[in-house]
DNA sequence: GGGGTGTGTGCCACTGAGTGGAACACTTCA
DNA sequence: TGAAGTGTTCCACTCAGTGGCACACACCCC
């Protein structure tokens, strides 16, 4: 329909995104993964060196240093990070728990920061990670917030399920985000991880429209989700205010 | 020589360079900042933007989340901080300073994490941010480590000024890193920034190549470099041996 | 009003840059 | 000794990307 898209810059994208699973491969293995021709990938892989976008590793490839420059630089996460530490680390001090701040970039969920607690059990998150908004508590937060046409986008490409307990049910979702956007808190049970629980709050801009969420989470034995969310609530509002306050 | 290398993919740096300065522009900026057609800046900016690399804000453009989330899969950034990350802390608390990480990147330094202390003054360093390698004192703790091969070719791009007492004489500074290589510490007086001073020493892999750097650094009247120096030894040695124990 | 000058967007003939098959040099393993 | 893997190089073909041009707006000032 709207294409075509230039075609140097898919491929590329595919070779970067080839990276996703492992963190070191060979042009062989690239030009397996990415149905490139092999000297195709080998040339690609040659500039995108120069450009520090990937580097060697013995005779293999690497996301390169330039990656993590240019991404550091990209607004969505700067403004947003500055203002949210300082209540993150206030936040992890108060529940001795791990807290996740997260953006929305599409239909999926994109963890900006973690807070984990050396007392707290280790959990599989990762900045940078991305999770489809469903099945996190950051992602319902964000969802409930956002207007109508995200959310049918969402239910367009499916509840692909990640774990044994993600809500595939639209209905079932649809219902869930009502009593968010009533409470401002959306609560977790194991949907994105095995035991893993969580409470998210959404973070708002001045003109009422998502920024972010924030959560905490933990192991759904040692957890008390109810003793957590008037806590991570009053952390969002607070991250909201001072978002607002910058501006 | 070696080239010719993939025109598109240099162009679609150029984009993205443009972006060190501002984080948000228009077409006919990029157009003029890359010296590119205005319709070739348009095109690519579409793909690119259907690829997430890049954003709309508003009708401009921004750096977008596909860049930090392949920014945080980088092995280089990957191992080093969370090696260092606990040691980061420990340096930070005992000194009440700010406390960098970084690594070297051909001839430039680039931070990776940046512990900052809310009593300690802010001070303009950036996480991602880029500076050569001469100018800094993580810079002059890696060169010293460094085969000589990276110091040629620093002293073949030449010694540029970045503030009023960088160091710009190739004797000053292979005088200076000879000491470094003796104490393992490299001092910096102000090269870098006006009023800023810092200790800097050496992260070593297990095969005595240079990982990275850490440092403390703030105001020249407030902060006793001679105090700092066994402390940031000691947190460098420390995670040289962490990362040695996890290969 | 009009007529600058700034945007962003769309079109399309031209051509040279990117493609990928094939061939090569090396290792590794059997 | 060969088979199967690797990385690398070459090069004729052609199709994808280029950028000049033109258009649709939105300003602002005379």
């Amino acid at each position: 329909m709207t294409e075509p898209p230039n075609a140097v810059i898919d491929r590329m994208m595919l070779i970067l995104g080839a990276f996703d699973t492992d963190r070191v491969l060979s042009v062989s293995e690239l030009a397996r993964r990415t149905g490139l021709a092999k000297s195709t990938v080998h040339r690609m892989a040659g500039t995108l060196l120069e450009h520090g976008v990937l580097e060697r590793s013995g005779v293999r490839f690497t996301l390169g240093l330039r990656l993590f420059e240019l991404g550091e630089r990209v607004p969505r996460k700067l403004g947003l990070r500055e203002a949210a530490l300082p209540y993150m680390a206030d936040l992890r001090a108060a529940t001795r728990q791990t807290v996740h701040l997260a953006v929305l970039d599409g239909t999926d969920v994109v963890y900006l920061e973690i807070f984990r607690n050396p007392e707290a059990p280790p959990l599989p998150s990762r900045t940078g990670g991305r999770l489809p908004a469903h099945a996190t508590g950051v992602g319902k937060a964000m969802l409930a917030f956002s207007p109508q046409r995200v959310l049918d986008e969402v239910l367009r490409r499916g509840l692909r399920r990640v774990a044994e307990r993600t809500i595939t049910d639209p209905a079932m979702l649809t219902r869930q985000l009502r009593t968010v956007r009533a409470n401002g808190v959306a609560n977790e049970y194991e949907e994105s991880g095995a035991g893993i629980v969580c409470a998210a709050s959404p973070i708002l801009n001045i003109d009422q429209t998502v920024a972010g969420a924030i959560s905490v989470s933990g192991l759904s034995g040692r957890l008390d989700l109810r003793r957590m969310t008037p806590a991570v609530r009053t952390a969002a509002l607070a991250i909201s205010r001072t978002l607002g306050a910058r501006t």
